[in-house]
DNA sequence: AGGCTTATGTGCGGTAACGTACAGACCTGA
DNA sequence: TCAGGTCTGTACGTTACCGCACATAAGCCT
């Protein structure tokens, strides 16, 4: 497995062809990135992309009335700043700090000299927006269709698939929010998963003790957009043994 | 206004570099775009892409039980098969005409060369299709957030930015379908549209009355896809009247 | 005209999620 | 050790939507 702290934790750079890679080295600036921290606000300028390595971070919209939803959860598979090389300039959401951790940035003015002069940078981050897409769609989906009990299992598989341990930091009241429901759907939801002994939870922790379990209750949408992320993006080969 | 029956009635044809457009030009086959035709299913292979002129079509995902919902929707101002030059191969939903009319289309291989060559059709596509983004994100957030009403209304003023007229053939069983409800929501808020006297409709006619009093029953939803949409992608100008 | 199909209207009980309110548990720091 | 904040559990009435069942109505074919 890749060292935690490299830029090559974060699967897009690690599968970036070598000379590229080589390029771009000096200019990956490793930051922190703590809770709650908004790296983007809907509608601002891109001046920097982030690759996380072990933060998550998560694209959501924010709406006139303040309810909120997660559009997308971005981690070490993938990249924050799309908007920018797809030439739209702004964000049309909010991205937020879902766990803490670190990422390495990079001026959007090199990715785009990067984007626009190599062949291997464009399609790979063209790939990494396909799955993306998928996952936004997938997400409508699961909005309307799923239940908050099957949605709290995806949502805590997608941010397991992207975190190096089984433990995650979120108060319920905080899922809540990436789901867009109550405070206490999320409870009661919670409670049924650790009554059937699949995570432990307490305080703001959040521990998965039995993930074949989740991947049980939890609804289609979780595995459609893990396939095709896999399919557009097969992960780093020294991670295939943790599948 | 362009003519109906030329290709450049569909907006990207229309605002792509001159030049471009004419290597294109002898490459595009106008076809006939049915009612219900399944323009690619779910896993399907992506031989052309499609330039809609005077039809709608949906993107759909249809889940294992049956159930469906549409994730975006695409008229004149876009194209079928974005997931072709994001990298993908194939498409990870449906695509169905919603409403009946034509398009040009253009064999996948053309498509590529152009994109891959010429920096003018790169940057358009790239655009619209983070417009389709932010759609399938807003897609997202209403599903989570608002109500029947207020999502008939945000479907039928995206349909109706996209056809020449004020009248649109579908019945609320099809709606149903999209918005991923069940029929008789669509009975009751469509009654409710009807009464208020903003919407005409009979055994799947649906003649709109009073766009701007569906613009003030209509979530925020719509206004941030369209806003998002005119800003990364201009109208033609000679459409700017109609707004 | 008559019968079939398709589209729409309506009503009723069931349920999942909502809004609100509040109580208990735990953590931290004075 | 006590106070105050944060996190979690629970309860209750309300609402929106669902699933089903059935009635009505409009078009279509022979």
């Amino acid at each position: 497995m890749t060292d935690l702290d490299s830029p090559q934790y974060n699967h897009l750079l690690k599968v970036l062809p070598e000379a590229e890679y080589e390029r771009l080295l000096p200019h990956l600036e490793r930051v922190e990135m703590p809770l709650g921290e908004v790296i983007y606000e809907s509608g601002g300028e891109l001046r920097y992309v982030y690759f996380p390595t072990t933060c998550i971070v998560s694209l959501l919209y924010v709406m006139e009335n303040g309810a909120s939803a997660e559009i997308a959860v971005v981690g070490n598979d993938g990249i924050i700043g799309v908007a920018l090389f797809m030439g739209g300039g702004s964000m049309p959401n909010r991205a937020v700090v879902q766990s803490a951790g670190h990422a390495f940035r990079l001026r959007g003015q090199l990715l785009m000299q990067e984007f626009n002069r190599y062949e291997g940078m464009l399609h790979l981050l063209l790939r990494y927006t396909q799955a993306l897409i998928t996952q936004m769609a997938q997400t409508a989906v699961c909005n309307r269709h799923h239940s908050v009990d099957q949605q709290l299992c995806r949502w805590l598989l997608l941010s397991l698939d992207r975190l190096p341990s089984n433990e995650l930091t979120m108060t319920q009241e905080l899922i809540a929010n990436m789901l867009g429901v109550r405070r206490e759907g999320v409870t009661e939801a919670a409670g049924k998963l650790q009554h059937a002994g699949l995570i432990h939870y307490s305080r703001g922790k959040i521990t998965v003790l039995d993930r074949p379990g989740l991947e049980a209750r939890v609804c289609e949408c979780y595995q459609v957009v893990r396939a095709e992320s896999d399919r557009l993006l097969p992960p780093p080969e020294d991670e295939l043994i943790a599948l």
